[in-house]
DNA sequence: TAGCCGTGGGC
DNA sequence: TGCCCAAGGCT
């Protein structure tokens, strides 16, 4: 099993910039961050632009944190950018400007947890580690446990289970992690497995049990209207403006009818030009283009004062505001 | 531990 | 068209 999975990893693998053997460990660590929760083809042109600009975490600490917030553009979790500005700073202070090596090291920086912290000792330094993330996590349910997917959340059984399939030597368990997840991502998929391409389908406990529907219903995430929604559109604002963004703007339901774009799609690219005149037309403040056009996506969603009242709360409590100079939103208007 | 945190492509 | 999901972390 090991070894036709490890096979097919080599005649298979993407050819990912940050598992070229010249990527640098904080090459590494950003491609981690990144792909939390987001897919590689998103992440590919912000970890070339983010590299070029900051080739080291000595070079992002001197930065300001919402440079790093708005480079990280519509990645989203943006929190994320500030977490790795935040380890950057760290290892500039503690680590002599590296990315230490070791995994207990890198679990103590912020927005490094078991698994970020596991793959980098483990891709970028070529230790022994046991890296679990979901696609491995799926491989193994239905590799090995039988099953359309893995429990709902991860537990203790899990990590055991890919404690003893890690290969023992080094080398081999590097190749294996990064294997076996890239087996997940390409052919274990979780909607619809290419399990006629699978390397090993003459040993999937799931195919030879039939391939029984999950045992759960996995809960989607509410979206339209939720605090979420919001917030990601104030964020959108937050990093289209410069510092002074005012808080009135935020909250004028005349701004937002001025400054939303034609919704006739053959002027939309005139709609952020045309948003600004309007905004500025109704006195509220002086803006940019693509302000007016964050703004009204923002309007659009036609939030309760009170719900962009708690998003705005949300946004300071966790630094976001203040990191890309929106920290005057919390004044009264 | 369950709930929260963004975003957009694909089915 | 909606809905699902993506190399999680933190509280």
């Amino acid at each position: 099993m090991h070894e036709e999975i490890i096979n097919w990893f080599a005649s298979h693998a993407r050819d990912l910039p940050w598992r070229d053997p010249d990527c640098s460990a904080w090459g590494v660590l950003v491609s981690e961050v990144m792909l939390q929760q987001t897919p590689v083809t998103r992440v590919l042109p912000v970890w070339k632009d983010w590299l070029l600009r900051w080739p080291d975490p000595a070079a992002l600490a001197q930065s300001p944190s919402g440079e790093a917030v708005r480079a990280w553009g519509r990645l989203g979790y943006p929190r994320r950018a500030l977490r790795l500005h935040a380890a950057a700073a760290l290892m500039a202070l503690e680590h002599d400007g590296e990315v230490p090596g070791s995994y207990n090291e890198l679990l103590s920086l912020p927005g490094v947890g078991s698994y970020t912290a596991a793959a980098v000792a483990a891709f970028a330094f070529g230790r022994r580690e046991t890296v679990v993330d979901t696609n491995i996590r799926r491989v193994h349910a239905r590799l090995i446990a039988g099953t359309a997917l893995p429990a709902p959340a991860l537990n203790a059984a899990e990590i055991r289970l890919a404690e003893q399939l890690l290969p023992a030597e080094p080398g081999q368990s590097v190749r294996w992690n990064a294997a076996v997840m890239e087996l997940g991502a390409l052919i274990c998929t979780a909607r619809s497995p290419k399990c006629g391409q699978c390397p090993v389908r003459e040993k999937c406990a799931w195919l030879a049990a039939g391939g029984p529907a999950p045992t759960y219903q996995p809960k989607g995430q509410a979206w339209a209207g939720t605090d979420r929604q919001v917030r990601g559109a104030v964020m959108a604002v937050l990093r289209a403006a410069g510092p002074g963004l005012q808080r009135g703007l935020l909250f004028s339901p005349a701004a937002a009818l001025s400054a939303a774009p034609a919704p006739d799609p053959a002027q939309a690219h005139d709609s952020g030009a045309s948003g600004s005149r309007a905004v500025e037309a109704s006195g509220l403040t002086p803006t940019e283009p693509p302000v007016a056009t964050e703004l009204a996506r923002l309007y659009r969603l036609n939030a309760e004062e009170s719900q962009l009242e708690r998003v705005i709360t949300g946004l300071l409590r966790d630094g976001l505001a203040q990191a890309t100079g929106g920290g005057g939103i919390a004044l009264p208007a």
